[in-house]
RNA sequence: GCGGACGUAGCUCAGUUGGCAGAGCACCUGGUUGUGGCCCAGGGGGUCGUGGGUUCAAUCCCCAUCGUUCGCC
């Protein structure tokens, strides 16, 4: 079929928000998402791109490496460029130059990396710009605004992430805080309006509930039954030990809508991510993978690769020989060790495109072994690859 | 040629009224989870230009010498 036809086909096999599993192997799940630019297989990693690029890649690259959908901010765009002028340009996809999928995080994260910035009310999150001190006051309904005007395939809803450490008490205040706020975003914007416009802009709610179970549950159970498109699991990997990630994880992923996509926000490792769809998660972002190839720390076939290391400085080989990137095809480690130490924008951009692909590639294989039912085997084989990062 | 200043870690320089030799950067090794290319943690490294002298003890004081540099003839 002509590749034209081909996505016309995919695009008109389900309407946006449509979410159709395939195949199931254990709690894992083989699906695919209909969004308003076209569909997404599930698992999918989604590259994060959050001032609508993703650090030092073209929409080119991103094709190249198969990514399906990539994530923006909501906080960062609207301070710069803004999104109106976003709007006027005829959105991100068309601004930015991508026509695949794109989902926007709210803005509820920066109220928790950017804490030293922010004031936490009924109303919202009042933030004081990282960019020029100014105060911009985001309520459920303003964020939403915003990601209206971005263009967002997938809108998340306003939400608190509070810090690992946080006790029973705030964190039971914390998810009631955050419920209200889903239900104020799917009041002022009904399905017909967000999903059933012309945008199709899918809203997806954000469960919490810190470190504790019964709050977890909790969280989920005042979601579950309201009409959103997916859910997400926020407030994971805010500094705890890896195996209270996982305990967390495993509780309550199996808990969230069966029939509607699950999203598991800001993880992870590539382990992480094997975990998540052991535990019956469908979509994953993490700044891990492009963060860290800025800095040296490369995901390949045979586990971390730190370009950095003096032992690569005269090593011909490939940086990972069973990888098919531009990187891996064209040059040797000891040339992407010079080209990092040396601190050339080409190494940021070759090092982005390696581990994407790395990740990319991981999720295609993780959804290929769950319609084959042997999603066990590619667990175990990266649980081997990262035995310090274990549960 | 005369006079002065300076020679301490790979680099730029502190410091010691004589008592186990310091910083920043660089280098090496980790870390990085809904992104500020940042940041954090740990580590290796010095016959204190060289040779003498004084002293219990000299990188420090004295002499000589080599080097760098500035000024003057």
């Amino acid at each position: 079929m002509h590749p034209i036809t081909a996505t016309r086909a995919a695009q008109t096999a389900g309407a946006p928000g449509d979410f159709r599993i395939e195949a199931e192997d254990g709690a894992a799940r083989a699906g695919v998402l209909h969004t308003g630019h076209g569909p997404v297989p599930t698992p999918i990693f989604m590259p994060v791109g959050t001032v609508g690029s993703v650090k030092a890649l073209a929409p080119d690259d991103l094709n190249a490496l198969n990514a399906r959908i990539i994530l923006g901010n909501t906080y960062h765009l609207y301070l710069r460029p803004g999104d109106e002028i976003v709007a006027r340009r005829g959105g991100l996809h068309r601004f930015a130059a991508w026509d695949k999928p794109i989902l926007t995080d709210s803005g509820g994260y920066q109220a928790f990396s950017l804490s030293g910035l922010r004031k936490i009310s009924e109303e919202g999150v009042l933030f004081r710009s990282h960019l020029d001190g100014s105060k911009h006051l985001f309520t459920p309904e303003k964020v939403l605004d915003i990601q209206r005007n971005l263009g967002s395939d997938i809108m998340m809803v306003l939400d608190e992430c509070v810090p690992y450490g946080t006790d029973h008490d705030y964190t039971a205040r914390s998810i009631r805080l955050t419920t209200r706020w889903a239900l104020r975003s799917r009041a002022a914007f009904p399905a017909e309006m967000t999903r059933g416009g012309a945008a199709h802009n899918l809203l997806f709610a954000i469960t919490q509930g810190g470190f504790f179970r019964d709050l977890r549950t909790a969280s989920v159970e005042e979601l579950a039954p309201h009409d959103f498109d997916g859910f997400a699991i926020g407030g994971l990997s805010v500094g705890e030990p890896k195996p209270e990630m996982y305990e967390l994880l495993a509780h309550t992923a199996p808990q969230l809508p069966a029939g509607k996509p699950r999203y598991l926000m800001g993880v992870g490792t590539p382990l992480d991510i094997m975990a998540g769809i052991r535990c019956g998660v469908d979509m994953f972002d993490c700044v891990l993978p492009t963060r860290n190839a800025r800095n040296g720390t490369l995901y390949t076939s045979l586990g971390k690769v730190n370009i950095k290391r003096r032992e690569f400085a005269e090593d011909d080989g490939p940086l990972d020989p069973a990888c098919s990137c531009y990187a891996c095809r064209t040059f040797s480690r000891a040339y992407l060790r010079h080209l990092y130490v040396s601190g050339e924008l080409l190494s940021f951009r070759l090092n982005s495109l390696h581990n994407l692909t790395h990740y990319l590639d991981l999720v295609t294989r993780a959804r290929q072994h769950i319609l084959a039912g042997t999603f066990e085997d590619l667990y175990a084989a990266t649980a081997a690859l990262y035995p310090d990062d274990a549960a």
